[in-house]
DNA sequence: TTATATTTGCAACCTAGTTGCATTAATAAT
DNA sequence: ATTATTAATGCAACTAGGTTGCAAATATAA
């Protein structure tokens, strides 16, 4: 998939995104990781691991960034033109495998759209 | 609309935005506000103005809090779930009045939507 | 095994946003 | 008009997410 060292850091970050189900926050994993590594190593892979297509990241409602594992992208190719859900009650982040259609905007040029959904989660809405 | 009192300092930010074209970053405003009044009376202010249903707010894709005038919209009614448009070249950040559709999506329950969409602007497309 | 290029830790820094508290200004009451 | 009440402001100190520079450590290439 791309050209990055493996260090032990790499490979913890990317066990957790494999074994996790949601997106995760940068804050939640300095957190759970500050006995492994440091803060500043997290930020840099995290930001490798996205250059090379293994992640990528979205702004969630309260400011801080988020990552997920990218299901079906490259380097060339990254479709994650998918929305983000984020539960108000268990303040849970996953990615939507749903197609949002942003209409076409008279004379603007679309090069990204980011959309962030908030509600209930399926677990927080029974 | 609401009660809020009209001190100097709420009069010059609210006549900022009625000259406004676009959305104006918190940032911006207390730069742009430095002279009349205290960093932390633009937050708090801005705060009230959205209470009240004068404002609305939104985070830019840099994690940045934006506000713009509503448009319909008084405290019962918050008519915001429109889209809002960043312009990659100049930077400049507008409401779009476009209906975005927000597909159901199983299972969950959809409170707010937030759809943010990046590209060249009207100027800037020319 | 040595050379080289990348990655890491650390400390210091940046900056958007918040908080507590004393002072001031706006509105209500008299 | 004065006074009392309540909301708004300034200021300084703080919080927290994120960044930067640089020397030391580690992974990979030679
Ligand atoms: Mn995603
Ligand atoms: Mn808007
Ligand atoms: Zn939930
Ligand atoms: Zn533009």
């Amino acid at each position: 998939m791309a050209i990055i060292r493996k260090t032990k850091s790499v490979e913890a970050l990317l066990t957790l995104f494999n074994k996790a189900e949601n997106a995760m926050s940068v804050v939640e994993l300095v957190k759970q990781l500050e006995d492994e590594m440091n803060k500043t190593t997290v930020y840099r892979i995290l930001e490798r691991l996205e250059e090379s297509g293994h992640l990528h990241s979205f702004i969630g409602k309260d400011g801080l960034t988020w990552y997920a594992k990218c299901k079906d992208c490259d380097e060339a190719h990254h479709h994650d033109a998918h929305p983000h859900f984020q539960c108000l009650n268990c303040g849970k982040v996953e990615c939507l495998s749903v197609d949002v259609s942003i209409p076409k905007i008279p004379n603007r040029e679309v090069v990204v759209s980011h959309v962030l959904i908030q509600g209930k989660c399926e677990s927080c809405v029974k």
